[in-house]
Order: C-alpha cells, then sequence, then structure tokens
RNA sequence: GCGGAACUGGUGAAGUGGUUAACACGCCGGAUUGUGGCUCCGGUAUGCGUGGGUUCGAUCCCCACGUUUCGCC
C-alpha cells in the first residue's frame, strides 16, 4: 500500500517536495514514471528501469484486458509477478486509449461500446469494469475511467463530458474495494477555469486517494492553455493529495507543471524518442540520426550518469539506430528515462532551496537556446 | 577476332518522340506528450554511357565509339 505525504512547498510556487512509502521503500516526489504499457517499458528490463533510479511505472488496462487478458494476468498472480517488477505500479483505467485508439466508438452514459482492434469483437468498458479489470491486474494506484475529449471540443461539451466523468467516477468508486489498492479521481475541463473548478471540487467531494489532471497535451493544445489547464486543476485540489498530470513529459512541461503544484507525471515520450533515433539533453533535443554524429565519439551527456552515457559513443548508438538494432532503441530508452528523472532530482533539490523559478530560466535558456522566449 | 544484348540518380529499376523522368531502397532533414515497436511527413537525376545525325522537338529513331555481358573461334 502507498502512503504519500508532502514535506514542504516552495516559497515562490506552488511546488511540493512530498515522499511516498511503498512496503518499505520511499521514493521522492516530484516523480517521472516511465510507461510500460504491455507490461514491460518498451525495450527494456526491470532491472533497467530500476537502474535509472524510476519509482512508479504506468501500465494499461485497455491493453493488458484486450491481451493477454486479465484473467491470465490474475492467474500469473497479479501484475508485479507477471511482469517482475517489485516497484509501485500505476495502471490507466482504458478511458484514454478507448478514445484515441479505439476506432468506431460509441459513447453513452453506460460506457464506450468498441470494437477490439484484434479480433473485432464487440466490446463495452464501463466504469465498473475498468476497476473490476485493474483489481484483477493488482496495481498499487487505480484510475478512475474518464472520458478524455479533445482540446478542440467545444465549452458546452466539455461541462457535459465533465458531468459525466463526475458519475462515471461515483460509480466507480461504488465498486472499488480498496484492499491494497489506491483510487485517483480525474479532473477534466479543457482549459477553460470554471469547468475545471467545477470538475475537481466536484471529484474531491467523491473522495479519492489522488487527483489526476487529464485532457491536456491533446490535440494541438497551446503550452499556455495547458499551463492553464495545471494551474486551474490544482488551484482546487486538497493540498495532502498526490496530484499527477497525465501524459506530461516534455521537460519544459514538466517544470511549468511542477510550479504549478503537480507532483508526478508519465510519458511515452522518452522511449517513443529512443525508438526513433532522438536523445534529451540539456541542450535541446538531438536526432542522433544526424550525419553530424558518424564520427563524434563522445557520449550524449559527459555529465550522465546512465549506462549508455558511461560505456558508448553517440557514433556506435546513431550506428546501432541506423541498423535497426534494438540494442540502440534499449540504450536511447535508458538515457532518456534517466535524463527525465535526472531533472526531476534537480527539480526536488531547486524547490529545496526555493530557487524553482531561477531553475527554470535557466533550464528553457539552455535548451532552447537562441530560441527562448521568457 | 566474329556475332548478339544491355547501358536511366548512391542502389534496384519503370518509362515516353513533345510542359515538372514513376516507384522502392538508401541518403539528408523534420515530427512525436494517460504508446497500434521498427511509424509518420518533407527533400533528394537541369538529366537518361560518349560524340555525331534525323526531326519544329529526342532519354526514347539512325550512325560511330566506349563499357559491361553472353555465345562462337
Amino acid at each position: 500500500m502507498i502512503t504519500f505525504e508532502v514535506e514542504k512547498t516552495e516559497k515562490n510556487t506552488m511546488a511540493r517536495l512530498g515522499r511516498l512509502k511503498y512496503n518499505g521503500k520511499e521514493y521522492a516526489t516530484p516523480m517521472f514514471m516511465p510507461v510500460g504499457t504491455e507490461g514491460a517499458v518498451k525495450t527494456l528490463s526491470p532491472e533497467e528501469v530500476k537502474e535509472t533510479q524510476a519509482g512508479i511505472i504506468l501500465a494499461n488496462t485497455y491493453h493488458l484486458w484486450l491481451r493477454p487478458g486479465d484473467d491470465v494476468v490474475k492467474l500469473a498472480g497479479g501484475l508485479h509477478k507477471f511482469m517482475n517488477y517489485d516497484g509501485p505500479i500505476l495502471t490507466d483505467s482504458g478511458g484514454f486509449q478507448v478514445f484515441s485508439l479505439a476506432k468506431p466508438k460509441d459513447i453513452s452514459e453506460t460506457g464506450v461500446l468498441f470494437k477490439n482492434q484484434y479480433n473485432g469483437d464487440s466490446l463495452l468498458l464501463t466504469p465498473e469494469k475498468s476497476i473490476q479489470i485493474q483489481e484483477n491486474l493488482g496495481s498499487d494506484i487505480v484510475m478512475s475511467f474518464d472520458e478524455c475529449p479533445p482540446a478542440s471540443a467545444s465549452k458546452e461539451y466539455l461541462q457535459k463530458s465533465v458531468e459525466r466523468t463526475l458519475r462515471w467516477a461515483k460509480r466507480g468508486k461504488e465498486v472499488f474495494k480498496g484492499e491494497n489498492q489506491l483510487l485517483f479521481g480525474i479532473v477534466q475541463g479543457g482549459p477553460y477555469e470554471d469547468i475545471r473548478k467545477f470538475s475537481a471540487e466536484e471529484t474531491v467531494k467523491i473522495g479519492f486517494d489522488g487527483y489526476s489532471i487529464g485532457g491536456v497535451a491533446n490535440d494541438h493544445e497551446s503550452k499556455e492553455d495547458m499551463y492553464r489547464a495545471f494551474l486551474y486543476s490544482t488551484k482546487y485540489l486538497p493540498q495532502d493529495k498526490i496530484r499527477y498530470a497525465m501524459g506530461i513529459g516534455e521537460p519544459i512541461d514538466m517544470i511549468e507543471g511542477v510550479i504549478r503544484g503537480v507532483d508526478i507525471f508519465d510519458c511515452v515520450l522518452p522511449t517513443r524518442l529512443a525508438r526513433h533515433g532522438h536523445a534529451f539533453t540539456k541542450d535541446g533535443k538531438i536526432n542522433l540520426k544526424n550525419a553530424k554524429y558518424k564520427k563524434d565519439f563522445e557520449p550524449i551527456e559527459s555529465t550522465c550518469d546512465c549506462y549508455a552515457c558511461k560505456h558508448y559513443t553517440k557514433a556506435y548508438i546513431k550506428h546501432l539506430i541506423g541498423t535497426q538494432e534494438s540494442f540502440g532503441a534499449r540504450l536511447l530508452s535508458i538515457h532518456n528515462i534517466r535524463f527525465l528523472i535526472r531533472l526531476t532530482e534537480e527539480i526536488r533539490e531547486a524547490i529545496q532551496k526555493d530557487e524553482l523559478l531561477k531553475y527554470r530560466d535557466e533550464f528553457k535558456k539552455r535548451y532552447y537556446g537562441d530560441a527562448y522566449e521568457k
């Protein structure tokens, strides 16, 4: 069972330092959670994930329900045993996947009706069903089943959608047993403060162990709208509960999120970028496919302590990516995940010193270089 | 030495007597935020072996040369 407490709030911002306890282990927040959709952080072993100092990892209800089936995972002794990961696991509810992945879908009050992408079967995912699947998976944090409308949705639609998500949250909570698991609610409402406020306050009334900010980094939403969505959500959430911005993983977005009171993030970006040959660095993202790295025998970042930077050069990793050797994607995944986790370490230090805004400005200036705009 | 065939970008190649030479790979860039894991989107031959000729016009027709390749002596 996970417990959470806030240790400090920064003087100049809403940023918090927190501590999460789990099976005798402790993890600090702000935290970045790598994504392991199918029960594996793509290309990495659990040992490699742990070496990046990752804490919680995320897995997916939607995917594991369709394959291999939550019954299989339950029979295996739960997701921790099944995938050999003894750290905390959060499962997404399937809400986002059903809206982004499931093609023909029919949203109703009951739930979402869609076709199984693998065999065409008609499937109905409901708030109750999502909770039940997540209980079978045996994750440590269970997410409520929400509707995740596009950023381009009208204000009228968002208001109705938020009301339905609240009814779904209530239904989910009613069937949730809470044996060794936490349940998180999800705040929606696009960039509108009145809707976010309503969504947050009503979700808090239902009462959850933690709260998420959903519906961000959707479509072509602007950064301003994203940051507003953070603020308009955290403003109305209780101080003593964990706040989680779903799907966020651009370094600058994480920093801006922490400034607005967010504690944890998850994102596919570090591993997806890795598979496509890109690496995070303090001087901005680099593309190892670029010809200029062909004879570059330096590590991605000489100051990085990850396995890839300690033992391999850009030229070698470029070669692996070019020849489609999976070891290349693996080294870059290790580096990119470690990069975001080091980022959270630096963020924590900055909060400790009450210098987060200064850290943000310096980070931005270096990361974006000439393109920097205050 | 004689005869045949073929020569199109980095590669494999399509193609037509008439504005911008198909496609694929490669190469050069870019994208990517609660993951459909080898993805997506751009750019990439001012030239069709070389030199002549026919024609209003030739990568496409004719001639010579060169190269490659096959067969024969």
